[in-house]
DNA sequence: AGCTATTAATAAAT
DNA sequence: TATTTATTAATAGCT
């Protein structure tokens, strides 16, 4: 474009590298715009001198076009599909909100920020509450339950090795064969299985 | 450049507009290409088209780009340093997960979700909750108190109101010189918010 | 998608 | 850094 074609390849010379980029990039600048506004295309240009100085374009607004670049790529590059999809683009804002509401619920489940609710809202949240605290109480019940049903199960299952060794220890004393203590196959750690759930269950 | 100079205003026609959007994205990928080469420098370039079809080109990573880029802004701008890089690029996948945690903690709280719990866990819901409640129950009786001293402002303006009203009725029987009836001028209208605050207070 | 007349960009010099 | 100029590069309108 030139006196001279150039090769495309990294200018040695600082000077004219300088220069070079000086021109280049209000070029490359001046395009950006214009493909901005004949395509009605949306463009963010970031640059970056050597020395290190910013220089940047965005049609709309660079936060939004990063941000609907990073999106863009969640959603068709297929990472996680799942919640990426129902948000759709131009959601950023969207899960910024989305945030706030449900911080701001939280804290108010948790009791705090009640100042702003009038006494209906409070009544409801109370209700609430106390609809969830009959739920924890029944997945309490649930857990201990089926810990008092397994405990069941060793307790018998340690019944059934007891009478066993009392059969053993009958035998030995009668022939004395042997001194093989053996539980049974089945089950074979159950004392200690006994104590770890006790600890577990109710302490 | 070309056939004829155009103006620099958005093409009417989709189909000339879209054979533009061609043939310039193209150009101005390879100038911004050609100037990371030539001058060494960071370049990123985020083309959305009007269809929302990204296109995008990045001297080394997007990320790294955008991140610098916020934070050359938070530098030099000194407008809240600090508060863009928390939101910066990136900022989409942790607002993802962070909708998903509070969810969950939500769902938690009003007493779903609760089978993956331990009794631990289940116990200290529960104690949460209870403080919740108390929480609540001194919410309500602020309210219910501010809406009480309320009541007894308006109830002893009431009566101070009738005895005027009556100290007009026996001027009037008197002298009768007028039968104007106006209420303090203070405040014109208590019967009406007596009404109204009773209504929102103990329904 | 290719062609080409024309304009735009720019390397080198000043 | 700005201007000038000779050249190359980009591209608008066709096909």
């Amino acid at each position: 474009m030139t006196r001279k074609k150039i090769e495309i390849k990294k200018i040695d010379n600082i000077t004219s590298r300088q220069v070079t980029f000086s021109k280049r990039r209000r070029g490359l600048f001046k395009k950006a715009k214009e493909l901005a506004t004949l395509c009605d295309a949306e463009i963010g240009l970031i640059v970056f001198s050597s020395t290190g100085k910013l220089y940047d374009y965005a049609s709309s607004s660079m936060q939004q076009l990063t941000q609907r670049h990073d999106m863009y790529l969640d959603i068709h590059r297929s990472d996680q599909p799942g919640i990426n999809l129902q948000i759709g683009s131009e959601g950023y804002n969207r899960l910024c909100h989305e945030i706030e509401d449900k911080t701001r619920e939280l804290r108010q489940l948790k009791g705090e920020e009640l100042q702003e609710l009038t006494i209906q809202e409070l009544q409801k949240l109370e209700e609430l509450l106390r609809m969830s605290l009959i739920s924890i109480s029944k997945a309490k019940d649930e857990v201990n339950v089926k810990e008092i049903r397994e405990l069941k199960k060793q307790e018998k299952q340690l019944m059934v090795d007891n009478s066993r060794l009392e059969q053993v220890i009958h035998e030995q004393g009668r022939s004395s064969d042997s001194m093989i203590l053996s539980s049974s196959p089945d089950c074979p750690q159950h004392t200690e299985d006994f104590d770890t759930s006790l600890k577990l269950g109710f302490h």
